[in-house]
DNA sequence: GCTACTCGGGG
DNA sequence: GTGTACGAGTAGC
């Protein structure tokens, strides 16, 4: 039988473990298959004459069922020979953890290895099981009641089955409604679950979803029940008879799931809605506000975790992302209008809740579904052996450490365990003293770059071929002196020994995925059918993720195979490749290189044709090839025909690209904040459009008489009050800020005007800032009531708060001072603008001193008054709190 | 400019 | 479950 893998755990009987794999087969059966006779085992090097103390101890243990001596390859540092260690097999897996701390607390014991590792990846590890691969198993069918699945079976032989295809998955996404007694956010607790929606894909039972309450109309697709505790279990029974492989929802494991689990448990409705009859599905608080959901035999998404990992938004509202990814509308319910609904008696409103649930529900699905984000972790998954779950969740670490564990254990090395906190602050230490250097960055020349294209350059998977290049790997770097055995020195002075000696695991596990990589690549660009396409793309991107975290890796001081000379060497040797180029195109070649960081080098070409100078960019790489060795590759793929350089690291390239014999091209943005949570939209609309001109038309005359205009039709009052609202969230009860924030102002105002629709805790406050001659915090208001009242925004606030701190970088990198932005003497100037219109504007009266009132038309270049005093905005009734700080 | 702390999503 | 261990953005120094 084949099967892929969804889910693996293990049962423990008569003191000995059964290793569970939950799968589906070729049919889309879902199957569960039972390994016995498989033991948990770990390995203890000795001190120098330790071997019988360590035997006396274990002896004594009943836990153990059998030691022996082994030779194991060591796998920190080089070493021509393996090492002899006590292996130790145990009859249970829960004892593990108590014979290890009992041996580490040993004399005789100087390192115990892979002690602390899953059972079940263990399991998996030996028998060569991936999460979401296939295996070929020979089997006995059996009945038991243990298990839910379509087909129970005694595995008697188990192997990795070769398949590129997936099984159907079927998704399950939950959304529930709850009522809060005490006015915040709901505590199962103590408040009610009053409806529970679900989305299904496939359809189950001919409908996309369904909703569950205790009031309202039975229809088709709402199942009335008398109470909750009713709806509990028969949510219990949906899931059943569906069966999903994948529980999604919108905030699930911090929200649905960990109430719907408490309201079980109060109300006694059994828990184990898995594919287990015994284990109950349970969330655990991983750190404060980090919940994780686990269901036996089925796999967690949160669909909100994975759009928050995955895009970048300003919000991540399940209105906001459900708008921009899938250009569909929640239903118009506020939260404080649920109550109202629900309690109405009115069934046409309760009827109006449930679709509002239902809603809810689908798009949660929807966004799973169609955006395909599971795609990426499937592939990780299978590429890497963690199971689907533990994709999903976990980070990089954990995907290279399953990896690592194969591969280490397939060439007879034996894996550290991870280190304690003692060991990690010491490798903290480590870190601090020693420091990690980073990437080289050229020093960029500065300005706007729009007389002849630029060429960029990238190394191919710089830090992955490096680790090939040098043979760089834990089981080949030289400690101490190592006279007389072959080494590679790297620039920062660390040895390794070459691939003739000994072959790097890490090398070689890169060599693997890399070429995987091109593979997947390949087939790709040959593929028509759009299904298998998305899923080489998926598994191409997954082996790029995957090999690009093995430098990190070794950095990280959690890690078991952490080793700071690592990453180290491999940052030196990127350090030295990307000068040597550096150095090949300036001397060798002869052209100008503006800017390049780490890996990526852009070089100035006297060519302002697109086709030409793709032509001499090929010519240049290949003479840098040329002088590369081995897996060392730089590629070219982009030409700028304009480029900003503001800084290190913050850049903007009018970017053109050949796509099938056609330009393409684009602005490309690197470290300029276009957006952010505390701009209003004209200041994205505005950089945006800036440096749009700069590059397009190469103009930064133009783009400075633009941001003019926008600082003019600000001052005359022209932009719509949409794109001058800042939205804050409201994070606590607003009496109990220390200090006067301007939104948290604008909420108390709000609630003395209507305490009913003013925003409460937890809610976002859009506001804007009008004229005034109170303090800034006392300026802000609602919008809405700004348009009603057709109040003022105040421009100068907008001007120099939001406006000016971004796009000032910009000019000041093409050699224009402030006092030309502002338009300093001319007639667009912000205070000749604002001074225009002297009698609609009560606020704007000139400049004054704050300490001697003496009144100027325009303020001194130093900002001070003659008196020393500092000068402010003059107001009618004095100066402002604002601080005018004139010239530079 | 850097590090420390906070807060997100959900009703 | 042979456990693990967020990350961006903003406030504060």
């Amino acid at each position: 039988m084949k099967l892929q893998v969804l889910d693996t755990d293990y049962v423990v009987v008569e003191d000995r473990p059964i290793v569970r794999i939950f799968g589906k087969d070729e049919d889309g059966k879902t199957v569960c298959g039972f390994v016995k006779g498989y033991f948990p085992y770990f390995y203890v090097m000795p001190t120098e004459d330790g071997t019988g103390g360590v035997e006396k101890l274990i002896s004594a243990r009943p836990e153990v069922l059998k030691h022996e001596t082994v030779l194991k390859r060591f796998p920190r540092g080089y070493s021509a020979t393996p090492t002899k260690m006590l292996k130790i097999t145990l009859k249970n897996p829960q004892k593990v953890s108590e014979l290890r701390e009992a041996l580490k607390a040993n004399p005789h014991v100087k390192e115990i290895f892979e002690a602390d590792i899953l059972f079940k990846y263990r399991f998996m590890a030996d028998y060569a099981v991936s999460g979401m691969g296939w295996v070929e198993a020979e089997c006995l069918d059996i009945n038991t009641h243990t298990v839910k699945t379509d087909r129970t079976v005694n595995i008697t032989k188990l192997g990795p089955a070769d398949s590129a295809k997936n099984v159907q998955m079927k998704y399950m996404a939950i959304d529930i409604e709850t009522l809060s007694k005490s006015g915040g956010l709901p505590n199962p607790a103590e408040d009610e679950i009053i409806m529970v929606s679900a989305a299904f894909y496939p359809e189950h039972r001919g409908k996309r979803s369904i909703v569950i309450t205790t009031r309202g109309t039975e229809t088709d697709s709402i199942v009335r029940c008398l109470d909750e505790t009713e709806m509990l279990t028969r949510l219990s029974a949906v899931i059943e008879d569906y069966d999903p492989d994948i529980v999604t929802g919108f905030n699930v494991n911090n929200f649905d799931m960990p109430f719907i689990l408490k309201r079980m448990e109060i109300l006694k409705v059994p828990r184990t809605i898995g594919r287990c009859n015994e284990k109950p599905a349970y969330t655990k608080e991983i750190m404060k506000n980090r919940v994780r959901s686990t269901i036996p035999g089925r796999v967690v998404a949160d669909s909100y975790q994975l759009i928050k990992k995955n895009f970048s938004f300003k919000r991540y509202g399940l209105a906001d992302v459900s708008r921009i990814l899938l250009n569909q509308e929640k239903h118009d319910v506020a939260h404080s209008e649920i109550s109202k609904l629900w309690n109405s008696g009115d069934l046409n409103k309760i009827a109006r809740l449930a679709e509002y649930a239902r809603k809810d529900a689908e798009l949660a699905l929807d966004l799973v579904v169609k955006k395909q984000l599971l795609d990426k972790y499937l592939e990780l998954s299978k590429v890497s052996g963690v199971l689907l779950q533990d994709s999903l969740d976990g980070g990089e670490a954990g995907r290279v450490e399953n990896l690592l564990l194969r591969e280490f254990n397939r060439r007879n090395y034996v894996v550290p365990c991870k280190p304690d906190t003692a060991d990690i602050r010491k490798k903290e230490k480590e870190k601090e003293d020693q420091g990690l250097k980073g990437g080289f960055v050229l020093t960029p020349k500065t300005g706007l770059h729009s007389n002849g294209l630029v060429v960029v350059l990238d190394f191919r998977s710089m830090y992955p071929s490096i680790f090939r290049s040098y043979n760089i790997c834990p089981t080949t770097i030289l400690t101490g002196s190592a006279d007389g055995v072959a080494n590679i020195k790297t620039p920062a002075g660390y040895r390794f020994v070459p691939k003739e000696v000994q072959e790097g695991i890490i090398p070689n596990i890169l060599a693997n995925l890399l070429e995987e990589r091109a593979k997947a690549r390949q087939a790709m660009r040959n593929e028509t059918d759009d299904e298998r396409r998305r899923a080489l793309d998926a598994k191409q991107l997954a082996l790029k993720l995957l090999s690009n975290s093995f430098y990190g890796y070794t950095g990280y001081t959690k890690a078991k195979l952490y080793v700071l000379d690592i990453a180290n060497a491999i940052t030196s040797c990127g350090r030295y490749l990307i000068q040597t180029v550096n150095q090949t195109v300036e001397n060798k070649l002869g052209y100008e290189a503006v800017y390049g960081d780490t890996d990526s080098i852009m070089i100035k070409i006297p060519v302002t044709d697109l086709d030409a100078g793709w032509e001499l960019g090929t010519k240049i790489a290949g003479q840098i090839n040329s002088e590369l060795s081995g897996v060392m590759h730089m590629e070219f793929e982009k030409l700028f025909k304009s480029l900003l350089i503001l800084t290190k690291k913050r850049y903007a390239a009018w970017k053109f690209v050949r796509e099938n014999g056609k330009w393409k091209d684009k602005i490309e943005m690197k470290g300029i904040e276009t957006v952010r949570r505390d701009w209003c939209e004209l200041v994205s609309d505005t950089m945006n459009k800036t440096i749009d001109i700069i590059l397009k038309k190469g103009d930064t005359r133009g783009a400075l008489n633009y941001f003019n205009g926008v600082m003019k039709d600000l001052a005359e009052n022209k932009i719509p009050i949409e794109k001058l609202v800042i939205t804050k969230s409201i994070t606590k009860n607003p009496s109990s800020y220390a200090g006067v924030q301007p939104h948290i102002e604008l909420v108390k105002k709000m609630q003395k005007r209507n305490s009913q629709d003013a925003p409460g805790v937890g809610d976002r406050i859009g506001y804007v800032i009008i004229k005034g001659n109170q303090l800034l915090s006392k300026r802000t208001e609602d919008p809405d009531y700004v348009k009603e009242k057709r109040l003022e925004v105040d421009p100068v606030y907008y001007v120099e708060n939001q406006l000016l701190p971004p796009v000032e970088r910009i000019f000041t990198a093409l050699g224009f001072s402030k006092s030309e932005l502002l338009g300093k003497g001319r007639q667009s100037s912000l205070a000749e603008m604002l001074r225009a219109k002297p009698a609609q504007s009560n606020v704007f009266d000139g400049f004054m001193c704050a300490s001697c009132n003496n009144v100027y038309t325009s303020a001194p270049l130093t900002g001070l008054c003659q008196c020393g005093g500092k000068i402010q905005i003059k107001t009618p009734t004095g100066p402002t709190e604002r601080i005018i700080v004139a010239g530079n």
